[in-house]
DNA sequence: TCGATTTTGATTATTTTTGAGCAAATAAAA
DNA sequence: TTTTATTTGCTCAAAAATAATCAAAATCGA
């Protein structure tokens, strides 16, 4: 086992998996710790992956790995179980909206493969779609360095520039009463232009943050076309949404988006 | 079992296996290790195979996914000469544009210090400069995987809303005959729109690109305001460039920007 | 067959790569 | 915050691979 057999070997499993251990990686190419320390140190030099405590990260993932990825393990189960969900709506050739939340970077694995256009303001998103089959477009604006997204002015202004098929729209917290709020107004801002420029505008949404109210509240809820949530919704909540004459989906139900 | 028929045997075995030890290659030819190490070298002169140490692999099975950073490798002692002398330029307080160029990319450790703001349409930058103090201004638009950068129209469009003090672009070739040169035209169209929008551009051109013509000629040296490169410059073309009346600057000369 | 040229193999010195132990640095936990 | 546990970079030594040199063997033309 040479060197560049190590090292397609490091990048491939990168590839699949964006991060990996240094023992995890010693066991697969069947060395030592020092050595895949070495190796990797190598290919971080080259940019090819951006080194960790511990292992390494493919390039992007890198910046707060930590707390971004923390974010993305909150209820991940049932944000993986949403996203599979809102994959079945996109169709080959679509262009779709994706904002910077942590549900809809989930969804970036499952959409690698498919002959579509992502426009996003999310840096992690960008990255995890680079070197697919998707079209990506950034829009531009200031960096948000906590969100690892662009927002603003500018931002706003490169979202109304496009027209999009579907917009898939975390949110903070959605209540009937007050509708959509948010924890930031930049990140509102974001969610009303992608809202506004999308054919269908979906809402992301576990169901731990149904009927929470968060600090800012920016929209009703009857401009989105529907709310996809996972099976934890109790049906108390489930029909007094329906009731409101929201469209809302938790894989279960019959209703189709 | 002459040397074309080892030669045959030896592509076959990669072809098939990806990679090969010169042990084993020596036990399949009953040949001796020796023998073995000089087809190698024989067939890897030819590119038909890439060496290694203790075999060697299929060529394109050393090849680095994204060509980007590999050249972040190359000349690169000349280069972070260069953004060392680049840096100096940079207030406090400034706004500059850094393009997607491997030398701009190795300014940035150099300037994460600095409380100023940066707008560039290179991934790679952003991701280099997020969490320090410099505000980062990410350009909108399409993301070529190839060059880890936003082009086209859009990324035009954004350059053009904002003025910075500085721009530092880098680029493929330049003569004093024919001006600038890139590989590509969406680069060619970035440097320009940076160069527009700031009120001093400068170029950083290592020694190696000087009085090379790439394949796209866009410019002419005039509307720059200076050359920043390498010690390596041969004093003959540090005088024709100036007989040009080109401000070019390698950190030697007494010539201030 | 002879002699010259090329190719191959063996030996040795040098270089490269690898692994282990240990102090310092870093992240996680309390 | 301090403490604890990993992880890392470092140096040194061992092992593997290589380059260099020279001798032996094969090839080839006459």
């Amino acid at each position: 086992m040479n060197f560049q057999m190590r090292k397609q070997l490091i990048l491939q499993t990168l590839e699949q998996k964006d991060s990996a251990g240094v023992s995890e990686l010693a066991e697969l190419l069947h060395t030592s710790a020092i050595t895949v320390r070495r190796d990797l140190a190598l290919l971080a030099e080259k940019g090819l992956l951006v080194r960790t405590h511990g292992g390494a990260v493919r390039p992007g993932f890198a910046k707060d790995p930590v707390s971004f990825i923390n974010k993305a393990a909150v209820n991940q189960e049932q944000k993986e179980y949403i996203c599979h969900l809102a994959v079945k709506e996109i169709k080959e050739g679509d262009t779709i909206f994706l904002d910077c939340g942590s549900t809809t970077f989930l969804m970036c694995p499952l959409i690698r493969h498919l002959s579509i256009r992502v426009v996003t303001n999310s840096l992690p998103v960008v990255n995890a779609l680079l070197g697919s089959a998707v079209t990506v477009n950034m829009v531009g604006g200031e960096i948000d360095h906590k969100r690892q997204a662009a927002h603003g002015l500018m931002a706003a202004e490169h979202v109304y520039r496009y027209k999009a098929d579907l917009a898939f729209l975390g949110v903070d917290g959605i209540s009937v009463a007050n509708g959509l709020s948010a924890n930031s107004e930049t990140e509102a801002e974001m969610t009303l232009a992608m809202a506004a420029n999308a054919r269908r505008a979906i809402l992301l949404c576990d169901s731990s943050k149904l009927e929470k109210d968060k600090y800012f509240q920016f929209a009703a809820l009857s401009p989105f076309h529907a709310i996809i949530t996972d099976k934890k919704i109790t049906p108390a909540l489930l029909a007094m949404y329906r009731q409101a004459g929201v469209n809302i989906v938790n894989g279960e139900s019959s209703i189709v988006l």
